[in-house]
Order: C-alpha cells, then sequence, then structure tokens
DNA sequence: TACAGTTGCCAACAAGCGTTGACCAACACT
DNA sequence: AGTGTTGGTCAACGCTTGTTGGCAACTGTA
C-alpha cells in the first residue's frame, strides 16, 4: 500500500472544495482559482495533484452508492427501500447533485453517471425482475424515476417537490419503482 | 404593431443559432462567438439585438407547451395523454432539452422551468385531481417522472432509455403519471 | 441630391480562465 | 552538517470570454 504523505490533508482540502464547488456551480463556472481559494491553498497545489481540471472532477466524482443487499428482503418492498436509500445518499451530501450537475453539461461527467447506475443499479435490477432480458430498461426506467426526483428536488428546486416529506416521497414513489421493477411489461 | 424591419430575418438567425447552442452546450460554453458565427455574422450584432448574454438566453428560451384540453377527455387516460404529449414536444425539437440543460446550472434557466411548469402543467392538474390542496405537490410528482424521462433519455443518454420506442415509455410512464394526478394520496 | 436612420463589420478592451515554471522553506535521511 | 525530496507560493504565459465604440455601407425619404 501507498505510505501515507504530509500532503494528504491538503488533497482532502482540494478534494472537498471541488465537490463542493463542482455541486453548486456545475463544470465550468466550478473554477479551480475558486476552489484553491476554498481550500485555503494555490491553484497551482491543484495541477499539482490532480494533473487538470478534468483529472480533478474524475478525483472529485468517484462515488459509491452503496446500495444494500436486496436479495434477502421481501420482493414487494424493494421499490420503497430503493428510493428510501437514494434518498438518504441524496440527502447526506451533495455530491450526487454534483455529478447530477456536471453530467448535463459535460460529457465525462455523463459518462461517469452513466457508469454508476449501470454498476450499480443494474446489478439489483437484474436479481428481482421477472425476465432478465429487459433488466437495463427496467433499471432506466427506475433510474429515470429516481433521477427526476432529484433533479426537481435537488437541482430545480421546484417548491413542491422541495416541501414533500422523505416519507411522502417513499409513499408516493415506492410503488412506481416497484412496479417498474416487478411488475410484468406491458 | 411594430411594423416589420429589414432585420429581421438576423435576428431569427441569432434566435435559431442560440437555441442549437444552448440546447447542446449549455449556457456557459454556448459563447456568444459561437452563436454569431452560426448566425453568420458579427458578435457585436447579438449585442446590439439582445442586449447581453442573459437577454438572448431569456428570448431564446421563450416557449410554449402546448398542452391539450383534458377537461372533455375520460379521466382514466390523462397519464397516457399526457406522457404521449410531452414525449411528442420533446422529439419535435430540442429548446426543452436546451431549458433542461440550462436550468440546471443556472438560476435564471431553473426559474424559467418553474415557471413554465407552474403555469402550464399547474392549470391542468388542477382541474382533474381528487383535492385541490395538493395539486401542486401532484404537479411535482408529474414532472419528476417526465422531467426524469427526458433527462436520461435526452441529455445523459442512457442507452435502454434511449432505445425504447415512444410506445413503450408511453406504456410504462402513462400509469404512473395516472396515478400522480389521480389516485388518492397515500 | 442631401440627409437621417439602420445594418453590419472591425478592432480593441478588461477580466477571467487553465496552466506552467522558477523559486523558497521545511522536512527526512545519512 | 549537508543533501535530496517534498509542500507550497508567486508571477506570469497565452487564450477566450462578454462587451464596447467607431466607422463604412446601405436604405428610405424629402
Amino acid at each position: 500500500m501507498t505510505t501515507a504523505r504530509r500532503s494528504d490533508a491538503t488533497r482532502a482540502a482540494i478534494l472537498e472544495a471541488a465537490r463542493e464547488r463542482f455541486a453548486s456551480d456545475g463544470y465550468d463556472r466550478a473554477t479551480i482559482r475558486a476552489i484553491a481559494r476554498d481550500a485555503g491553498i494555490d491553484p497551482s497545489m491543484v495541477m499539482r495533484y490532480y494533473g487538470n481540471k478534468e483529472g480533478l472532477f474524475a478525483a472529485a466524482s468517484e462515488i459509491e452508492i452503496g446500495l444494500p443487499e436486496l436479495g434477502s428482503l421481501p420482493a414487494q418492498h424493494i421499490g420503497a427501500v430503493l428510493v428510501t436509500h437514494f434518498l438518504e445518499r441524496w440527502e447526506r451530501d451533495d455530491v450526487l447533485t454534483g455529478l447530477l450537475r456536471v453530467g448535463v453539461t459535460n460529457t465525462a461527467g455523463a459518462e461517469r453517471m452513466q457508469a454508476i447506475f449501470a454498476q450499480q443499479l443494474g446489478p439489483v435490477t437484474r436479481g428481482v425482475c421477472p425476465d432478465p432480458a429487459d433488466a437495463p430498461r427496467r433499471a432506466a426506467l427506475v433510474a429515470s424515476q429516481i433521477l427526476g426526483m432529484a433533479l426537481t428536488r435537488y437541482v430545480l428546486r421546484i417548491p413542491p417537490a422541495v416541501e414533500m416529506s422523505p416519507e411522502e416521497i417513499v409513499a408516493w414513489l415506492g410503488p412506481t419503482v416497484q412496479r417498474y421493477l416487478t411488475a410484468e411489461a406491458p
């Protein structure tokens, strides 16, 4: 393993500042200078440690959704569990919001978003849906509803979406996700 | 009424180029210079006719969703009709995609997106849902699913979402929207 | 023909951007 | 004590951006 370096604190500070800036400003408006100012260091350090802006974004958007094991759960609750989990994940920090923001204008961001959902939501879907052949389609449907809620609630901030309680959202979206996963294809 | 000017063609060309650029590149990357180049004129003309970049965006993002009259329709088909209509609207041109892209990174864009849905989706919702008091919430839920599909299909371009046929999407999303509009609150 | 208004191009501006390389201070090791 | 490595600052580069003002050409009117 790589031994701990003296600069690890700085590296972490840069990464944290970068996450916040990317999340609130998007890729273009999140300038290296602003990120460095937030982290309390010189812009050139960012370049030294992460190569260039793209490298910084790649490092800042590394993420684990950490979906729970669904195999052991009662099949009829999967929808609610999934929505609850994503909602919690989204409220905890704003990396996902940032990723969503960047994914919309930046090709690298969009690809990363695709990869995350393919690798982390895909397997779950494959395990629970009736016909494995249309698992990708079902995963995309689930993604459309979950990302759509994240979009209206955390990015566009449409007032009624912001005001809803997590429980309310789960109650509404849970059955939708459940249907996308387990209902027979129309 | 304002009389026709000789520069109307140029104005229109600028607007069209702006719509395309905003749609494909987002607010920041859509530079006035690039828009002017597409329109075949000098960047300074853009400033003369639209004041500044914000003014140009405001003019380029003026939009009518043109929802159909739903009052006369059988209540149980509203969901499918709505999804069909939005899908068609989204496929027809890319102004909405552009608006979505800009709304994610730009405050003015987000506000415009909010306004569009409040003014054009709100009334429809109010007419069909059981209790007018939670009409805004229901509208937000509908928006979350429709915008989510637009996001995954037209912006992030998640492959399975792109490959689905319009009929398939309507078949999956229609019941969801229907439930958000007319089912009793959970 | 003279003149005012419109349409357009050109050149430049100040500011901000990502990025680079020279340089200094603190540390680690022998 | 001396030397190479690491962590960090500073000043500058080349470039692009939104924006401005001056100037030429055209159009319509009297």
